[in-house]
DNA sequence: TCAATCATGATAGTATTACTATTATTTTTG
DNA sequence: CAAAAATAATAGTAATACTATCATGATTGA
């Protein structure tokens, strides 16, 4: 059994994963645009902190936006990956439902089998920055090369599920695409503008809030 | 009668409302923006189309960034005042409810009362350009310098027809939030990601759908 | 083993951006 | 009509987002 998802070839020039200079450009890019935000992070910044050059970084990313949607396809991976361990061999699209919820909405938990090490400083990056990678004048152009097409999979996957428990439901995607872009908005807001949500980050809410929409509106 | 929508202070140097020249700012930096997305952007590229000087709109604007701070919160203003006036008179929280839902995620037309002809144009901005003004390291600044409150005064009075609707609700604030900001990002996707969604720019479901959450999550 | 290839480093350069500063000119107003 | 205020014209700067070139060190394959 193969659990490894195809890399969009369009989203690098080289294979980062294939050098240890493109790993740590990976791991050290995640953590300073963590830190600087996206707008304040440079190659050249990044290529200090790796001990390397712009032009370094250049042979691996054509540029700056693509090494963002790199990363945020890469979170998508991950996801993907724990989506299909949370439904495999189980019967009841009750079940296999309520399971994708918890992983397209809930927090990883750093104990659980398959957890990734990056998993959460590039869920950290996806709530901050995800929306700056989609919202730009060259998404028709990136859709148009498959860059979502993992995306749209995943909520393609998960949208059979309620289809298979109501049929006539007419908003199967749009339920699903809402709870996963909410999930990440919460959560920003519970750390930035805690007035327009009840979640917070001690006592986060947004995974049972998720639950608590797909239950009501599917019974 | 003539509505005059004010923007908060703090997000100009000198009230672009004031002046011909600032009016005209306002109107072409919105087509401009709309047209070359916000990182394309630039205060040079608007003084050339308004016959004016780079300096002049500084004089106006702190930065690039503050502008569309400003917009955004005049789109707010355009909502909070339709708002007021879809649910005057009305004792039914039911009601009121439902009113501000359509208008929170419905789409204007032209055609009703107090239409304003900017607003078409600014709900485009809003839906293409609001998250990069939201997601930034500046955020909580701008919080403290009060330039979220009324969003977050939508927010909480929408919330309180939920209260009194359902008092052990535990979700109000979010579940607003969420079907504002849904609203935003499913347009975005009927226009760019179709497969993500079941609304269409042809046959708009959006406010359709947040109909029924509301519907089925308060009854 | 040695040359060819390839990845990376070092360095330089460019157009554009996001401003700031200065001075001249026009417009408004008391 | 003079003073003040607003705007225009112009110049300048540090940083950004790249591109280009050439040197060097590591890898490979005959």
């Amino acid at each position: 059994m193969s659990i490894t998802i195809q890399v969009n070839a369009n989203l690098y020039l080289k294979d980062p994963k294939s050098s240890d200079i493109g790993l740590k450009m990976l791991k050290e890019g995640i953590d300073l645009i963590n830190v600087l935000g996206f707008e304040a992070f440079t190659f050249k910044k990044l290529a200090q902190n790796i001990q390397s050059t712009e032009a370094t970084i250049y042979r691996y990313f054509e540029n700056k936006h693509s090494f963002l949607l790199y990363l945020i396809n890469w979170y998508w991976e991950i996801i993907a990956y724990r989506l299909m361990l949370a439904t495999a061999n189980i019967e009841d699209p009750r079940l296999k439902l309520s399971n994708s919820i918890s992983v397209l909405t809930g927090l990883p938990d750093p104990a659980q089998f398959g957890f990734i090490a990056e998993e959460l400083s590039l869920k950290q990056l996806v709530i901050q920055e995800s929306g700056k990678a989609l919202h730009t004048k060259s998404v028709d152009e990136e859709n148009q090369d498959g860059i979502y097409l993992l995306y749209k999979s995943i909520v393609s996957t998960v949208a059979a599920y309620v289809k298979q428990l109501n049929p006539t439901f007419p908003y199967p995607e749009m339920l699903i695409s809402t709870l996963i872009e909410n999930a990440n908005q919460q959560r920003f807001f519970s750390v930035h503008l805690p007035r327009l949500t009840n979640s917070t980050p001690e006592k986060d809410a947004v995974e049972a809030f998720s639950h608590l929409i797909i239950q009501k509106v599917l019974e």
